[in-house]
DNA sequence: GTTTGTGAACGCATTCACAGCT
DNA sequence: AGCTGTGAATGCGTTCACAAAC
């Protein structure tokens, strides 16, 4: 009788053993990327890759990869590497996207509408299931094949059909009050494009989502660095 | 004569000291989400915060977002806490956001329409200063004030009038190759809307924008936690 | 009394190096 | 020969705890 790990015997069928330990955090935001990646090679008929490969694809080091990918199985095959699309299957499964979430989406301004109509959302794990808007002159708007209902509506929609994920599309203004309204409501998982930054309960998560942010961080590194950023 | 800190002089008028060190990357990550909240907080007309209460608001400890500060000097007033418009002029100075920076966008899409038309880039550093698209139809829509040109044409605006930062929002098709032109051009700071994960040389900074990367990050935590993702 | 600035302690992620499998 | 899986070592970020300042 030999331990089994959650994920990869049903992945593979061939004995993957080790760790069962939560999985630290920085492991798990790199598993997106690699199934990028993956997903890629997969559509370019690649079958196999190695660490060092795949490592350099998401920019990491080779035995970084290795290690991340040992925590949740025996995947490779010494002297022959990775088999993608056993790789991508795990890889699904560990991350909870071999199943359908759905997704309620809170704004139906321009990035709403940017955001329901994209090919984001085809073909991944995230279903948009409702779109709200506090704006009484949207509702009833066709976007995609989703209609724009009242922002007040969408806790009571949230709780009935027990949706765990929300995307804030609005404008600031009231997002924290929104997002308590959601939570409540059973919301599990915000994806906040909204600039403001959201308190939420431990039991929450939270990605920020704002480009000014991600631009304030990455000119950081410019501005101090070797570019005087002296005119202009 | 005592050692001087690059930024802190500037931004207070008394002894600020210590670390000159390029800064850890995990302190930059938090820099913007300081600013964020320090700015609402002077805008609702707060004069000062502790670190405990700054620390709450981006969920960190309170000495952690001291550690932090101190990092770029002595902004603090021990017994009172921080004076917040000092504090939020000297994050924008670490930063790099006291000034300008001039943003090619790429993809006139429903996103990139999105993001040209949102309210994020007002009054922030960054200055949307064209608008790309590689369907020649699109060539000479107005989006807000700006002109839709062909991407081919980017990198030579790119190079012309020294442009940095790049945000990629179109379908992800080529963007790899895309994104190589622009770094060729000069570009060093690419934000990245594209499902594609950019492989870019050392001096370059990416950051990922892709919701459903996001979603799939948040979605792990869930998923093999308490909640079985048995039915739906 | 309150709150900062900071050295010391701790814990954890990454890298290294190599044994073991194909 | 090539590449994985993994323990050991390293390096680094966070937390702790307290002296100093207001």
């Amino acid at each position: 009788m030999r331990e089994l790990s959650i994920v990869a015997d049903i992945a593979l069928n061939h004995a993957p053993r080790r760790r069962r330990a939560p999985a630290p955090e920085p492991i798990i935001q790199r598993l997106p990327l690699y199934l990028s990646c993956l997903q890629e090679l997969l559509a370019a008929g690649k079958t196999h890759i190695s660490s060092d490969d795949l490592g350099a694809r998401v920019g990491i080091c080779g035995a970084l990869a290795r290690s991340d990918l040992s925590h949740f199985g025996a995947f490779g095959v010494r002297g022959l590497g990775y088999e993608i699309d056993c790789l991508v299957s795990a890889l699904e499964q560990v991350l909870g996207v071999n199943r359908k979430w759905d997704v309620v989406l809170v704004g139906a301004g321009e990035l709403g509408c940017a955001l329901a109509l994209s090919a984001w959302f085809q073909d991944s794990a995230f279903r948009l299931s409702a779109i709200f808007d506090c704006d009484p002159r949207q509702t009833g708007r066709q976007v995609g094949d989703l209609t724009v209902a009242l922002t007040s509506d969408a806790p009571g929609w949230v709780r009935e059909h027990d949706v765990k994920v929300a995307i804030l599309a609005f404008c600031s203004c009231d997002a924290q009050a929104v997002a308590d309204l959601l939570i409540g409501a059973g919301i599990r998982i915000i994806l906040n494009y909204t600039s403001r930054v959201l308190q939420v309960p431990p039991e929450v998560r939270v990605t920020q989502f704002n480009p000014v942010a991600a631009l304030q961080e990455m000119v950081c590194h410019l501005g101090n660095g070797s570019t005087q950023p002296s005119a202009r």
